[in-house]
DNA sequence: TTGACACCGTTGCATTTGCAATGAACAGTG
DNA sequence: CACTGTTCATTGCAAATGCAACGGTGTCAA
């Protein structure tokens, strides 16, 4: 008996994977062009602006970033002037990533136009919001 | 007055990727070990084997994938004697991607992957499925 | 028919990526 | 102290990626 033919358009990875472009798409023409910051870059700053002094590790593991894509991102930040490279003095293997002054003044940026951007998802999501929340919570943490 | 640190963590950007590669990853390793497929060439086979005699241009715009990546997706599959490329006589331009029958055994094993993958998904997430989909509707059609 | 233009698949090439290996630094044991 | 094993950030390197450019093909109007 000849099945229903597969539909790869109904198939959650692949819709998962093609809104995630979409999404980050979206965001990422908000600021790359003002600001010539990368999504990877991007999830650097936002941790170190909430944590403060964060190490490589911290970011690899907080922020779903490859630990070499992690440190080659801060190493752009430095250079173009957004964070400093410190040896943490307690332990010299880390490194602590912190904010300078111009960096700061770029999270102001940035988080504003995420800020905007959630908050159109959030309208044009709404009658579904709190259910695609809690579906995203259910693929964060279950084993899948 | 200072603002709220801005939270990586709920914002549906981040949050859509993260979800979306735990999801790949899950399916992935349920094929590449035994099949060595990867994603690209999966959605190449998905398409073929769905539409018959499909062109570069069919998968590029059907299935989200770059051109260049899904010509390379077609040789390496050509090469590994799961499809076959001809010319298309009607329009020279084009070329037409068949399964052999190599081809379509290994989408019979495929497909029943997938599908029992999705079956375990829709129950993990069967409490907000609909509204998921809606969602991910949404996603796809809106302009974000 | 010719010419200008558009479209197709492939490929060259610079950049990015991911993985493993490296060297430096710590922790704990004998 | 010496030794072993672990953890950290970086880097080497092969593979993957994305974009533009190319040659080949079709279309349509002059």
């Amino acid at each position: 008996m000849p099945q229903r033919p597969f539909e790869l358009a109904e198939f959650l990875p692949y819709r998962m994977t093609v809104a995630a472009e979409r999404l980050s798409a979206g965001m990422a023409r908000r600021y790359r062009d003002e600001f010539g910051i990368s999504v990877a870059e991007w999830r650097v700053l936002v941790h170190v602006a909430d944590a403060g002094a964060v190490s490589i590790r911290d970011i690899h593991s907080r922020v779903h970033l490859e630990k070499s894509k992690a440190s080659r991102a801060a190493t752009r930040l430095e250079a173009a002037g957004y964070v400093t490279k410190t040896v943490n003095e307690t332990d010299r293997r880390l490194i602590s990533l912190t904010l300078t002054d111009q960096g700061q003044a770029l999270m102001q940026d940035l988080t504003q136009i995420a800020r905007d951007y959630q908050a159109r998802l959030d309208a044009l999501l709404a009658p579904q919001l709190d259910a695609l929340n809690a579906a995203l919570d259910t693929l964060e943490t279950q084993d899948l």
